[in-house]
Order: C-alpha cells, then structure tokens, then sequence
RNA sequence: GCCGGAUUAGUAUAGUGGUAAUACACAUCCAUGGUAAGGAUGAGCGGGCAGUUCAAUUCUGCCAUCCGGCACCA
C-alpha cells in the first residue's frame, strides 16, 4: 500500500492537490474557511468551516468536476512571501488563518501560494501548475473536532488521494477495494467466525463453532508457550466489588469507560475493565521471598470496557473481549531481564504465526498533560529510560510516541496496521511503579526488609479477539493448517460405493487430533470439490476405487489445481509434522 | 459521544407511493459421481416505534444497529 506522506513526489503531488481541492470548494461555497490541509499516510485532507452547512455524500462528485475544472485550466502555482504584520491584516476576518498566523514567531515572513483566484499560506513546497494535478480522487468525508479537541466546532474534512497518472490511480483505487476484502468483520461473516446481534447487544461478539475453535488452539498455544517460560495460570471472577478499583485508582480514572456500576444489598460491583488489580490482590494474599521474584501470574481473562458507539469495529474492539494478560512482579533489579524476556516471547510468537509488519512503538507520558498520569516526574523518567534502554540493548528498531502512556506507566506496544489502515496495538509491555503502590505489595529482601516489588503487565496475543481478527486479515481468511477450524474434509468419489473407507479415513485422522469431517452428500464430486475449496479448508482427500485398494488418499491443498495420491500412512506423517511445526 | 451515510429472505444484491426481484444457501424429489456449480419443484424478505397518505418497504421524525471518519483507546 502506498504511503503518500514518506514518499516526497506523492507527498507535493497531494499537497497541492488539497489546495486545489480548496479552491474548489470556495467556489462552490464562497463562505468556506480553511483550517489545515495536510499529506497523510493515505492521501491528503483538508479542514473546512463550511458555517452551517454540512458535506453530504454527493457533495463529493460535485466538488471533483470543479476540481477537474480547475486542473484543465492548469494555473501555475505561485509563491510569494509577506511579512507577518501583513498577513494578520490581509487575513484579519478569518479566525483560523489569524490563528496559524499567530503561531509563527514575530518578524519573520510568510509564505503565500497562489493559484488563479485562490491564495493561501502554507510552507509549501507545490507543483508547479495545477494541471499535474488531473489524476484525483476524493474518497470519503466526515465531521472532525477543530484542534482535534471535542470542545471545539466540528469542522468538515475532506479526504482525498492524488497520483501522477491515471494508471497509478486506478490501481491504488483497485488496493483499497482489496483491503476491504480482507477486512476481518467480512472473513469473519463468511467464515462463520464470530457474530453479533442486535439482540444481544452492541459489540458483544458471540463465538461460532470455528471461531471458537481458534480461540481454543491460541489459548493453549499461548499458555503453554508462557509453562515454558516460568509463568504461573490463575482464574479470577469477572464481576468485582468497586472497593478494588477504588484502591487501584481506576474508578477515579477510568470510570466513563466502565459498564455502569451495581449496586446491591448496599454494596457496589462493577464488570472489570482489566484484571490486574484481581492479580494484585493474589500476590498479596502470601508473603514472598525476594529468592521466589518474579513470580508471573498469568489469565485468559474476560473483560468488559464500555467503548463509545463510535470506536466499535467488529472484534478489533468490542465491549467484551479476552485478554492474554500477565502480571510480574519483580525485584527493581529483575526488569530489565523481564522485560527482555517478554520482548523475546513476542518475536517468538510472532515468528511462529509469520507476521512480518509490526512495529516496535516506545508509549510515553505527554509532560504537557501530567495530570492524566499517577506519579512522580523522577518514576516516570525513570520507567522510561528502563523500557527505552531495554530496546536498545535488544537492538529492537522502535519509534516513540508523546501522550501513548497508560496513566500508570510508560508502555512498550507493538503496532500493526489492520486491513482498513487502522494503527492498533497487538502486544504491550507496561512497567508499573503506581498498582504495587496503592496495593502496598511487598517482597521479604535479603535483610528481612519488607521491599516494594515492581509489576510488569504484559499481553502478548494482546486479546484473542483482536489477533484473530488481525490473523484473519493477515491470511485473507487462509489459515494455516495447524489454525484452520476445520482442517481438512474427506470427499468419497461416490459416497454409497466409497463412504465406508471415507469414514474409516476420518476416523483415524482425528485419532491423531486432526480436525476432519466426511462430505458424503449426494452431490457430484465437482460440487463439493469446489465447496471445499470455497470455505478455505487447508486439505482436501479425495477417495474412490483405487484408493480403498491402496489404503490411500488422493491429497489436494487449498489454492492449489493438481492433486497427489499418496499412502494414507504417509499422509498422516506429514500432515502430523506440518501441524506440530506449526505451519 | 460527534459529523455524514446505510438498514430489503440465512447470505450477497435489485427495484418500487398501490405488499417485492435475482443468485447462492435451505427443503422435497429425480440423477449415483474422479477434482470449482446436474435437474425439477417448493418455502422464505423491507430494523423498531410514531406521523403524513385512500394507500408507506418507498416520504417525514425519533430510536436501535451497522459503515466511513473525528474524539476516545488504561
């Protein structure tokens, strides 16, 4: 997928395709004002006060042919400079203009574009004549807070996308269309994944028989990966009273995005958002020895957030969903090693399922917005110098990010961008100074001191929700064997003649835990060939005369034409060791 | 939550101010087969609540859900 925000040509190309857009839209309504029209990763946009009027679906074509309009006519694009002073007077009636302005330090000069009838300031630089601008497409619209600040006027945004020749256009056109293909609520519909119902109430999925059968497979695929390396399994309750979140901080913190608080025989309860402070409360309910540190208390948890209406999409994020969470609680000097270790499990894991486009983000606090976050300057500088030296170390390749903190702790996130374009977090390393706190958890230390440990939450499928819809969207709904819900289907030539053997085939397949079942409709071969190769199962055995002769199977995998006869003995050793290799 | 859009059978879509269509899926029957759709018949549909109208799936309002963004995302 292109990025037209690295890519300087494109980068220039959209810029200046957004200030054309402009001119357009004040011809079309002279009582627009502009706010900012930048060059995003997927195109570019603009932010547009249009008064009381509003951007409606079919604005956009109309909007378009006035652009092409303005393209054919191909005025060039010219800068000139003026000086601040100027600036704030040739622009004093529009508020937005006036306030960029302002940002810019005094005495220094301005620099205008200007096309035809329509001048702005921007840095630029531009193309150098609006007809290099023909090859556009403008793609959707929506309201957007001014300043990004919900407080302020909902201002009208434009997104568009413009690309050097109608070639490149339509095949950047023909991605997007693809994207949507993969786009996990679709494969999940079609898969009989995972549903929803209004009956049942917004983003509350409900797992079918596949998608469960997923979960399953990545739930113990993950817990045992965590036996290995020294955790501990708990289960706690995912109703609790309110006291918990009391001493955690969370009610205080983060109660608009819990489901609404019980209340009963005079005491409260609430649906937990997380389950850290469930685990706080085992750790302290023994005395530990800094010689047991760390002890790594690990849950498949559930756990209910009530997000807003507008930030539900599918099973990338619902109000009800499964954590793959953990909670260390180490020595000081245990975290780098921790967090280390953690780190290592993720490329471990995202080694065995192939993904190859995530990236390492460092979640720092903003020092502009302390009061969001618990804690003192020093801890946080602190936290983290930590995760930032541990990455370093790793030779890990990350990027920072101001204000992506929890509020009890700098994080570690791994990024990656699903179908839609979406930047959402699969896994996450938190280090965290403030629960051990308000908990007043405690370690027994080498002099008999009681000593606060520190605790490291981290989830690594993240929750099984979203990595399976990220897993979908990787795979196009193409599982790997060892993954796939139904892993392969046995197909008697005919079924009345050849049934028996195909059971039998079945039978001592899932004697080795293969998920099989026996296509024995009346229906032509070529039927419920091409119904197996519809619904992506992995494997498809093909039986007849011949194969019962040679106690055979005829093997064709998804995706592909030609099919091989190979002993049935054979076959199960192979398809044994593509299932434990996790291929 | 905010701005805009959408909601027609199990699914994907079409169409209309006079109660609705196509494909696949489903059911019954016939066909008994070697790698992507054998045939016939049948059943099944306008999110909810109001309003306008002789008449509403179609127009209007409210609500719900979904979609695209915005805000949010411990």
């Amino acid at each position: 997928m292109l990025n037209f925000k690295e890519n300087e040509e494109l980068n220039v190309l959209n810029h200046s395709c957004a200030h054309m857009m402009a001119q357009a839209v004040k011809h079309l309504y002279p009582q627009a004002k502009f706010w900012v029209g930048p060059v995003v990763e997927e195109g570019f946009y603009y932010d547009i006060d249009l008064g009381d009027d509003v951007i409606h679906d079919e604005d956009l074509p109309k909007i378009e042919k006035e652009m092409k309009k303005l393209a054919k006519d191909g005025k060039r694009i010219v800068r000139h400079e003026i000086s601040r002073e100027e600036a704030l007077e040739q622009f004093k009636d529009d508020e937005y203009k006036v306030d960029l302005i302002e940002r810019m330090p005094e005495g220094t000069n301005i620099s205008m574009y200007t096309q035809g009838d329509f001048t702005d300031l921007c840095r630029g630089p531009h193309v150098e004549s609006t007809k290099l601008l023909k090859n556009f497409k403008l793609l959707k619209h929506s309201g957007a807070y001014w300043k990004g600040d919900k407080n302020n006027k909902v201002l009208q945004r434009i997104y568009g996308v413009c690309l050097p020749d109608a070639e490149t256009l339509e095949a950047h056109l023909a991605d997007l269309e693809d994207a949507k293909q993969r786009d996990h609520r679709k494969l999940g519909k079609e898969m009989a994944m995972f549903m929803f119902s209004e009956t049942v109430g917004a983003g509350l999925p409900m797992w079918l028989p596949n998608g469960f059968t997923i979960r399953r497979i990545l739930a113990d695929y993950i817990m045992d990966k965590e036996l290995s390396q020294g955790y501990v399994h708990v289960m706690t309750p995912s109703v609790v009273s309110t006291k918990l979140y009391k001493i955690s901080g969370h009610l205080a913190h983060y109660k608009d995005d819990m489901f609404p608080i019980m209340e009963r025989d005079g005491d409260e309860y609430c649906l937990r958002p997380m389950n850290c402070p469930e685990h706080m409360v085992m750790y302290k309910s023994t005395l530990h020895s800094y010689r047991d540190l760390p002890v790594r208390i690990a849950e498949i948890a559930n756990d209910f957030r009530f997000e807003a209406g507008g930030a539900l999409t599918g099973i990338e994020r619902s109000r009800a969903f499964t954590q793959n969470d953990s909670h260390i609680f180490c020595r000081p000097d245990q975290i780098a090693d921790e967090i280390k270790n953690v780190t290592k499990l993720i490329l471990d894991v995202y080694g065995d399922f192939g993904f190859e486009t995530y990236s390492f983000r460092l979640s720092l606090r903003d020092p502009e917005n302390k009061e969001k976050y618990f804690g003192n300057d020093d801890l946080w500088e602190k936290s983290e110098a930590q995760l930032r030296e541990v990455l370093k170390e790793m030779d890990v390749p990350f990027y920072e990010a101001i204000g992506e903190a929890a509020f009890y702790g700098p994080k570690i996130d791994v990024q990656v961008r699903s179908a839609l374009g979406h930047d959402v977090t699969l896994s996450t390393i938190q280090l965290d100074y403030q629960l051990p706190e308000r908990f007043e958890l405690e370690y027994v230390d080498s002099e008999s001191n009681k000593v606060r440990p520190v605790v490291i939450h981290r989830a690594i499928l993240g929750s099984l929700d979203r990595f399976v819809a990220f897993l979908l969207e990787e795979t196009k709904g193409n599982l790997p064997l060892w993954l796939a819900p139904k892993q392969m289907v046995v197909i008697p030539v005919a079924p009345e003649a050849h049934g028996a053997y195909a059971n039998e085939v079945a039978d001592i397949l899932r004697s080795h835990g293969i998920r099989v079942s026996v296509d024995a409709r009346n229906e032509k071969l070529g039927y419920r060939v091409r119904e197996a190769q519809m619904s992506k199962i992995p494997v498809e055995l093909v039986v007849g005369e011949g194969e019962i002769q040679e106690r055979s199977v005829t093997v064709r995998r998804y995706g592909k034409k030609e099919a091989v006869r190979m002993t049935l003995d054979e076959f199960i050793k192979a398809a044994a060791e593509e299932i434990r290799n996790r291929k």
